[in-house]
DNA sequence: CAAGAATGCATGAAAATTCATGAAAGAAAA
DNA sequence: TTTTCTTTCATGAATTTTCATGCATTCTTG
């Protein structure tokens, strides 16, 4: 269904150092605690890749690759970027962009345009049609957003938000 | 010096609906609100990929690329680890981690034996080599991680930590 | 104004990643 | 036990991504 990252599930959440005299009923699972899961930067990869994955289904679902996806939904907002400031809110390198944008814009969905008064300058929008396409993706995004932080009390979740945009700098 | 994502700034954090009658002095940043923003997948792929940055480049220093490091710090806690396990570990997919399981392999890093008791299973683990190399970066990764969660207080960094955990089911 | 430096984006070749599929081993069913 | 199904890992071809660099434009400075 996912992307990936949805097999085996296995045993998980060893406990803590229980009871030491404890048989050992079962030897299958030799899960040690592992650096990596309680790792900050290792929980925010897993956090990140996990929670996307269920949505980026949709977005395939809807014709387009999740970088095109990330990139329409920041333009859906700030129209008229700088390639670079794009590639900055996307977390892509420059040339990265560029080259999706190339694709996107072949397909109809980005425009890019050189700015007059500098025209090194190359600033992207979206076109009818690219509009056309994310918009749906806003409002399932926002609905599938809705169900991830419904498991969270209210105040933790403006809390969480806080954090990630603390972590983020 | 970090691997990307670090370039233009600008202005950030644009408070929420302030006052309406604003006159604006400023034209110049005509950042709008933005969807991204405040988006929950958007934020922790923003706050993995910042953070992480800084640390990627001890990384590239000690001569190893990032995906090599995760398999490495993955396997430190825990040896003998299927490639499938491994591949949900750090969250690649299974094509890939072989492919990346095969370079470390001749770099003499890692080390695949067959399960004798179930022949498909390949059971990775780290050659002494692999362990030397990663453990100079496990302890500046702690020490990295105690830098960036030193911006919180204390219960924060258990409950920022628990988010996460959550997050990733 | 004419270098020279800097900035913004594009591009090419090499490397990494993805997707579908292959092959081997074990489990289940007949 | 022979088929058939399932699990596990590897692999190949096509696509993407990366890294360094190129080119055009603007800025700086003498």
């Amino acid at each position: 269904m996912t992307t990936d990252a949805d097999q085996n599930d296995a045993a998980r959440l060893a406990p803590e150092a229980d009871a030491a005299p404890l048989p050992a009923p079962e030897q299958e699972p030799p899960l040690s605690p592992g650096f990596t899961d309680d790792y900050l930067l290792y929980l925010l990869a897993a956090a990140s890749a996990r929670a996307s994955a269920e949505f980026h289904t949709l977005v395939a679902a809807h014709g387009l690759r999740v970088p095109e996806w990330r990139i329409l939904a920041c333009l859906a907002s700030r129209e008229g970027l700088k390639v670079t400031e794009l590639a900055h809110q996307t977390l892509f390198d420059q040339p990265r962009l560029t080259k999706t944008l190339n694709v996107m814009e072949r397909a109809g969905l980005v425009l890019r345009r050189s700015d007059p008064s500098d025209r090194r300058l190359a600033l992207v929008s979206l076109t009818p049609e690219g509009r056309a396409r994310v918009e749906p993706l806003l409002s399932l995004a926002r609905g599938h957003e809705a169900q991830v932080l419904s498991r969270f009390p209210a105040a933790d979740r403006r809390r969480l938000k806080a954090f990630l945009v603390a972590l983020a700098r």
